[in-house]
DNA sequence: AATGGTGCTGAGGTTACCTCACAAAGAGGT
DNA sequence: ACCTCTTTGTGAGGTAACCTCAGCACCATT
């Protein structure tokens, strides 16, 4: 399981170093191009997360709705804060930002009356699908400069590393 | 230059989006680590990024010595700023919480009367070492699944990508 | 009906950034 | 020597995205 031996060939020591610094530095670039890419739409890459867990949330309970036939869309605070990965508190102004901004509404929760539901509005999957592409052209023009091979290859490569879960969107803060 | 044309091969689409969520994945597999390996130093990815560039910055002059051999070391705030990509003027708060913690102090520079120079204390050189360390150790847990010549491709890869300069530590925030 | 847990939000704090204004000092031109 | 023009750092004040701690409304259970 340990890395290079003790005795490794002379001229190439522990590459784990240069390894994080390559990853980490691609994926600054990656996050910088996608927040450029976002920011003539006045999206931060925090709302276009946070409305990336909406769109999916929906997605995938139309798709596989069990017994949620109650009701069949909308997010719980709660639900956004596990995604995103932050205190319930917090995912509260996350949604009051984003229904500032006219992308989200809050509705009450027919199963529920202390729960609240999120649900996009029709500017919010506007935001959506425009983020997405913005999305897609960030990564395409990274990711322009390798063959389908060779990402292909570095797909599967990464894939490999252990997973992080959680929501993956333009990544963490950037620095404007 | 475009990559996968119109009609690509079918059960594969652009693999460009897939690609990114990957590498951001991995990434925040990375400074997650490489936050928490740093955490019971009490030092936060921030600190860790500064201390590395005044670190490397004096490295550096050490080795190639031209012509400012007037001051051997210390790094300015406006040079401080620039590495990290800040505003001069948060620089000057990234040198505050230094000072404080004690891992640096600012020197009045001998040969501009208006500038300052900011050198690590011993107990800033050792926190450099203590992030390096953690650091090390964060990528190795990362990486530890892939095999050396899997880990020299990856790095290939990446290396491939356009750059984006600028100090890569921990990285950007990290959700506690 | 009382009790305890759950779901959200108000209040207040922290961190890491930002811009704008300004004093002190260097660099040059006359 | 003087006057201007720029550079260097910092004070003042602001913002965004987090946090914890209280507290209220509600569900669920005894």
């Amino acid at each position: 399981m340990s890395p290079s031996h003790q005795s490794s060939p002379p001229g190439r020591r522990d590459n784990s170093a240069e390894l994080a610094d390559a990853l980490l530095g691609a994926a600054r670039a990656l996050r910088r191009g996608f927040h450029t890419a976002l920011e003539p739409a006045g999206l931060s890459p925090h709302h276009a997360r946070a409305l990336r867990v909406l769109a999916h949330a929906n997605h995938t309970r139309d798709n596989a709705s069990q017994d949620s036939a109650s009701q069949s869309d909308g997010v719980r605070i709660s639900e956004l804060a596990a995604a995103l990965r932050i205190a319930p508190r917090s995912a509260t102004e996350v949604v009051d930002g984003l229904a500032d901004r006219g992308l989200a509404e809050r509705r009450a929760d027919p199963a529920d009356r202390r729960a609240v539901v999120v649900v996009l509005t029709e500017a919010g999957r506007e935001a959506v699908a425009h983020a997405e592409r913005a999305r897609t052209r960030a990564a395409a023009e990274l990711f322009g400069t390798l063959t389908d091979d060779e990402r292909a290859s570095l797909t599967a490569l990464l894939r490999r590393l252990p997973p992080d879960a959680a929501v993956s969107d333009g990544g963490g803060r950037i620095r404007p």
